[in-house]
DNA sequence: TTGTACGCGTTATCAT
DNA sequence: ATGATAACGCGTACAA
């Protein structure tokens, strides 16, 4: 059986209430007291009853990330990154795999302190059943929503490498992704490059990736490749596919100009020169991390704000 | 503020002590006010406080892995199969990327029922002080450890990959692995080849990829080839360096033979021949939830037991 | 400065 | 069949 305040109080001869006050350095004890309970706590193992101090306050000083494909490296660092931020503010970050609905559920019934959801559209929307109770903010791209969400402008960062590779001189454009699909946010690629192209009237062929992992797109780039050649000019969805699109690439072939989605460090050690479009992950992560905690703290409800993140482009040399 | 037994009992009329008997179907209470707290309480959308639950049962029914590293797909897979075998048998998983101790004393002041740890050594190892509290099992390769470990026997899958080649007549090995690391799993595969390689008098070399990412590997590999060439037998140290591995490798090239350790379903969509060798992800999980939920249904001290799973091995032909 | 007492939401035991 | 009540561990307003 746990250790209580009470077992603490009994040692030192004080009240629990004394204990309690103690350990969390109030004002209203005396130091030396403080010391000599701090001590006994420590020695006898104390671990404090989240549930407990969860019933009375209700705090849990938790945060549940919603985040069924644990796949894929950009998100990946993504997630490390708002645990920083999430450590920094004083939560602790906890992450579920599950599908999205029973995992929000189960943040509810432990009464975490707020969600965070990598959204990928339908199959990631919490319902108002849940969100009505509890401070959510998702990352993604901006859609109809009852709560606050992240935007990344996928298609600002489209158009943008568009931009790129037409100042490049490039006229013939390939962007590889993933196609079919209801992720919204690798439809809003797509038909960005779709728009774009034609309004600049550029040539553009879509390749279907079958899939954001980086496998996915090695094979798909090869089927491709056995009847067709890419251009020169490349866009990539993603940091994965940009993986997969490489093992084509020829690493001396400085003709092509290659763009990826994405903005996290590991582009740096890639051996192919290449650009990359994206909003850098410590922006996003401490962007939700800024708003999540507003909104625990002011007990606002959610609102359907949209916040806008812009992306940068980067070059990234031979290394 | 959400809807408590309370307020359920005054909209029906009845004691609250009836609601939280109706809501878990007791015996004795009558169909008809069953029926009725039951529709209200949906309707009132009650969402049960896990807090005040534990706080008088002492349950969460909730398991925390400890995972500090989010990469690598083989493990992302067992960390999928981990969810579903918990969520059978009726806890909610929930996964921390912090730190393990970190983690683990966060797990252990939410009052989780138990823990399970991706095991990699020195730096995932959980100090007495808490696992002296919680039911823990981990994963990894049998090592001393106050707390019970599957173990996976990464030696005894590379001895059955050494046999193999052998058998297939290739008298000279590379081993692409993890060679400078702290991660006893990858040590010990390294000192298997070695070991067994002058046992069985072939010859065999270690080629360090690096990392236990694709990418390392292959950046591993080309530094590699620039001076020397693979010989035809081939050992990869995980599912991932394979996939690093095989950048490099032609497709048609019948006289190698790779074999690579882990064994999950992703093998299955490689494109080149390959063998795999591992205790099956299914399996993995299993294990781990049968021996976590049997500890913290008894009630019983976490012990140093091992307890074994043994790898098989698999072809997987071109696709 | 320290102690007492109440309440948080729930389960379980005991009366009714 | 239903209701009243104690207890779980803690924070805090109030009393001493």
């Amino acid at each position: 059986m746990a250790v209580t305040l009470k077992d603490i109080a009994v040692e030192c001869g004080v009240s629990y209430s004394t204990v309690s006050k103690a350990l969390k350095d109030s004002p209203l004890v005396t130091e030396a007291t403080k010391r000599k309970i701090k001590e006994k706590a420590d020695k006898m193992n104390y671990i404090p009853n989240n549930s407990a101090r969860s019933l009375v306050s209700n705090k849990s000083h938790t945060i549940g990330l919603i985040w069924p494909a644990v796949d894929r490296v950009a998100i990946t660092t993504l997630a490390t990154h708002v645990n920083e931020a999430l450590k920094q503010a004083g939560y602790f970050m906890v992450v579920s795999i599950d599908n999205p609905v029973r995992a929000a559920s189960k943040f509810l019934e432990l009464r975490f302190d707020g969600v965070i959801v990598f959204d990928e559209g339908e199959s990631t929307t919490l319902p108002e059943k849940i969100t009505n109770n509890i401070p959510v903010i998702a990352y993604g791209v901006a859609r109809e929503l009852p709560y606050p969400i992240i935007n990344v402008h996928h298609n600002w960062a489209m158009k943008q490498a568009v931009d790129l590779l037409i100042e490049k001189g490039h006229q013939n454009i390939d962007y590889i992704g993933e196609l079919h699909t209801n992720d919204i946010r690798q439809i809003v690629k797509q038909e960005t490059i779709e728009k774009y192209c034609e309004e600049k009237q550029v040539n553009y062929r879509l390749i279907d990736s079958g899939g954001l992992t980086e496998m996915a797109a090695k094979q798909a780039v090869k089927r491709f490749l056995k009847t067709e050649t890419l251009h020169d000019g490349v866009i990539c969805g993603s940091y994965d596919i940009a993986m997969g699109v490489l093992h084509h690439v020829d690493e001396l072939d400085l003709q092509k100009t290659i763009v990826a989605y994405d903005n996290i460090k590991q582009f740096n050690s890639i051996e192919t020169p290449i650009y990359s479009v994206g909003v850098p992950a410590e922006e996003i992560a401490s962007s939700l991390v800024k708003h999540l905690t507003r909104s625990i703290e002011t007990g606002s409800e959610n609102n359907p704000e949209v916040i806008d993140l812009y992306p940068s482009l980067q070059f990234h040399e031979k290394k």
